[in-house]
DNA sequence: TTTAATTGTCATATAGCCGTCACAAACAGG
DNA sequence: CCTGTTTGTGACGGCTATATGACAATTAAA
C-alpha cells in the first residue's frame, strides 16, 4: 500500500507537527489527534489504515485504549504502532506495549517509521506472500510469473518489467481487444498519466521482440479499438 | 499450526489481559492462568500446544516449574516460551539450559511473539527435524543446514551469516523472483528495519563469493521486480 | 585491549528503460 | 486520386534502477 490514511495520537506539538509534515510530504494523509478522546471520535468517522500512538499521553492511558480497540471487533484488526521513548526499562511498560503491532522507539528516524508503517500494513494485508501463480500458456508462448520466465519454444526471452507486464495482462486474456486506455489503466497504473501514444510504443518493442523469436503476428491491432494477443490458452 | 491452543502464565493482570486479547484477535484459544498452581491444574484438563511462561513470577519458580514439566512425559513434549525483561541476560541462559525452547525478551510486538510461536510449534510438531532440513543442491550447489555447509562442486565456501541466510532462503525455491521487501521480511526478519537498498549490496557480495568458485548468473537481476537464484533443484 | 569480520549506509558510476516526438506508412471514405 | 485519420517506427533526452567501491559502526574473536 502506497498510499495509508495515518491516525496519529500525539499529544505533542513539536512530535506531532513534525510528523505529520513528513508523512504528508511521503504522500499520506494523516489525522493529528491530540488526545485519546479525539481519536476514538475520529475512528467513527473513518477506519484508518494504521494507528501511530504515542505512548505517553494525558487523560487516557495510551495501552489502555489499545486494549479497548483490541476488544472490539470493528477496530481489532487495525494495526498499531507504539511510539515509546528509549529509557522505558521499567518491566510492565515493556510488557503493556505487547498489544501492539510494532513499536519504535524515539528518537527515531522518520524514514524508518514509514518503513515500518508499510512494512506491518504490508503483512497484515497480505500473509501468504509465497502462494505461487500459475504459468499461462498461450500459443508457443510460456509466462511464468512466479520465475519471471517468458518463453518461446522453450527458449528464454529478456525483456523491459512494461513490456512483460503488458504480454502477462495479454495473455491472461488471449484474443481479448483491449483500447489503449484499458491498457494504460491496467498495465501502468491508475494514477500515472502517460500519452495514449506511448502504448503504441511499447506494443511495437514487444512485437520486435517477439517477432526475433519467430513469433510475429501474435499481437495484433484492431483498427479504431486497440490491440490483442491471438492464440489459445492451453 | 495456525491456531493453537496458548497456556498463558503471567500474573500481571494488564500485561496477561493484553497478551490475551492479541492472542485471542489472532485466532488463538487462549488459557489465562496468574499462577503455576493454577497452570499446573489446568494441565489436567487440556494439553496445551504450546505454553508461554513469565519468567518472573510469585510462588513457584518458573525454572523449577518448567523442570517439573520437562520430567513428566506427558508434559515433556509441549513446548515453552519464556517471557523475560530485557536486561535478564543470565535469565536466558539459566532458561535455555533448563530447557526452554525459546524465550522473548520485552518489549516485543505481537507479531514477534506469534512467528516465534508459530516456528517453535512447526519446530517441535515434526519430531524428525533432521528430515526437513535435509541438503538442498540447486545445480552446482549445495547446502545442508545441519552442518551449515556450503559447497560448489564439493569444494567448500564459507560466506557471512547473513550471506548464507540469503542463498539458503533463495536455494529453497530456486527460480522464483523475490522483491527486496520479501528478502527483507524473510532473511532479515520482521522486527527489524533496514534500507532496501541494502538487499543489493548483499547480493552483491553473495555474487562475488559465487563468481569466485565459478558459479558466475547463478544470482539473477530482476528488473524492477527482484532478484533470482536459478538452476533446477535436485 | 587489539584485531578482524560483519553489516548497514552512502556516493558515485553505469546501464537500461521510458515517454515523447517527428515523420512515414497504412487505411478509410469520398 | 485526394484527404484526413489512425497506426508504425526510429531516434533522443531524461530519468530510474541497479552495480559497486568505500566507510563507519558494531560485533566477534584473539
Amino acid at each position: 500500500m502506497e498510499k495509508m490514511n495515518v491516525l496519529l495520537v500525539e499529544d505533542d506539538e513539536d512530535i506531532g507537527e513534525m510528523l505529520q509534515l513528513s508523512l504528508q510530504s511521503n504522500g499520506q494523509t494523516v489525522m493529528w489527534c491530540k488526545d485519546v478522546m479525539k481519536a476514538q471520535d475520529s475512528l467513527h468517522d473513518s477506519i484508518p489504515d494504521i494507528i501511530l500512538l504515542d505512548w505517553m499521553l494525558p487523560g487516557i492511558n495510551g495501552p489502555d485504549w489499545v486494549r479497548f480497540l483490541k476488544n472490539h471487533e470493528v477496530n481489532k484488526r487495525i494495526p498499531i504502532i507504539m511510539l515509546t521513548a528509549r529509557s522505558a526499562e521499567d518491566d510492565k511498560i515493556s510488557g503493556l506495549e505487547t498489544g501492539v503491532d510494532d513499536y519504535v522507539t524515539k528518537p527515531f528516524s522518520v524514514r524508518e517509521l514509514i518503513a515500518r508503517m508499510q512494512a506491518v500494513v504490508r503483512r497484515t494485508g497480505k500473509p501468504n506472500t509465497l502462494v505461487n501463480e500459475s504459468t499461462i500458456t498461450v500459443g508457443p508462448l510460456l509466462i511464468d510469473p512466479d520465475s519471471h520466465r517468458v518463453a518461446i519454444n522453450d527458449v528464454d526471452i529478456m525483456m523491459s518489467p512494461t513490456e512483460y507486464k503488458l504480454l502477462h495482462y495479454f495473455a491472461s486474456n488471449p484474443n481479448k481487444v483491449y483500447s489503449r486506455n484499458q491498457l494504460l489503466d491496467n498495465v501502468w497504473g491508475d494514477n500515472v498519466y502517460v500519452e495514449d501514444r506511448t502504448v503504441d510504443v511499447h506494443i511495437r518493442r514487444l512485437r520486435k521482440i517477439l517477432d526475433a523469436h519467430g513469433c510475429a503476428d501474435l499481437v495484433q491491432t484492431v483498427r479504431g479499438f486497440g490491440y490483442k494477443l491471438v492464440g489459445t490458452k492451453a
